[in-house]
DNA sequence: TTACACATTTAGAATCATTATAAATAAATA
DNA sequence: TATTTATTTATAATGATTCTAAATGTGTAA
């Protein structure tokens, strides 16, 4: 599902980001990932691929990035800003004993608030925490730490 | 709406957390003051009362109730890490133009996932993102900047 | 009360993620 | 090509959080 760089490109045109090599390579790993990456794993990859990257990049891209939701941060505590191409209906879940995070699909529609009728909402965010099936049943707490395995789905693990 | 000590001391136990003079004193203010303080906040105003008082019991306290879910983080991007007492039933709603953050209620129930029936939820967050009412009419961007006035309810700003 | 054990708090150093700055490089334009 | 502008780099600065060891406080039993 490798994307095309016109797509790329387009992407970033389409929300008035000038579409420099680094800016495509970032939204490129976004996209062909979606594993909630950390700055540290998307500088360590594309650090191979483009020796002389900066870190700094990496946060000036993604910055931007969310300034023009194209990307949004994915903060479910602990301090590890994560970042998550935008796709609409989704949710996370963080298991708090392994601390996976895993996507599933929710209707952002139906989430309303009466009492915001007169606000614009550009964004809807939804993150539940609690254990995942493999932790409840198996209480395997030291397993998997820190480890994102969430491109499995949850009915999967 | 002060509470009792009484009732603090309750929370605590109940939650396994030995009343300390100085846990009292933070989970009294989280509940007394709904605002999403900052440690920051909280560290200033407790200090005031008791002078020798050291941010790392805040840090200590807060994570100790985190852990105990008595007080959640929400963190809306920025990396301002905010503490809110846990109620039930209620989102964040941030104003991406002035920084307020609003309460605002929504019946966390209705929102649930099918595929994470074999998952233990012990904690639902919902958070949006837009313009609040008066920065959409007025857009007066520069007002109340990072100032958190959630204390209204969105129908009144 | 005193002595002891244990939990809590303090102060400050250490760490780590992020941002700021200024120089260097690359891209765009004429 | 020369010139301007945007982007990227490298590194220093910042700031929030955690760690550590010492100090203080609390509870218990004699």
């Amino acid at each position: 599902m490798t994307n095309g760089a016109q797509e790329i490109t387009d992407k970033l045109v389409s929300r008035q980001i000038k579409p420099s090599v680094h800016r495509m390579k970032v939204l490129e790993y976004l996209i062909n990932n979606q594993n909630h990456p950390t700055v540290e794993q998307i500088f360590t990859r594309l650090k191979s691929e483009v020796p002389t990257l900066s870190k700094a990049t990496i946060y000036n891209t993604l910055n931007a990035f969310v300034d023009a939701h194209l990307a949004r941060v994915i903060t479910i505590e602990d301090h590890e800003t994560r970042y998550d191409h935008i796709i609409e209906d989704h949710g996370h879940f963080k298991c708090e004993s392994c601390g996976a995070i895993f996507d599933f699909a929710i209707s952002l529609d139906s989430i309303t608030a009466a009492e915001l009728d007169d606000f614009v909402i550009n964004d809807k965010n939804v993150y539940f925490k609690g254990l995942c099936s493999r932790c409840r049943y198996k209480n395997q707490t030291d397993i998997l730490k820190g480890e994102c395995i969430c491109k499995q789905t949850p009915s999967k693990v």
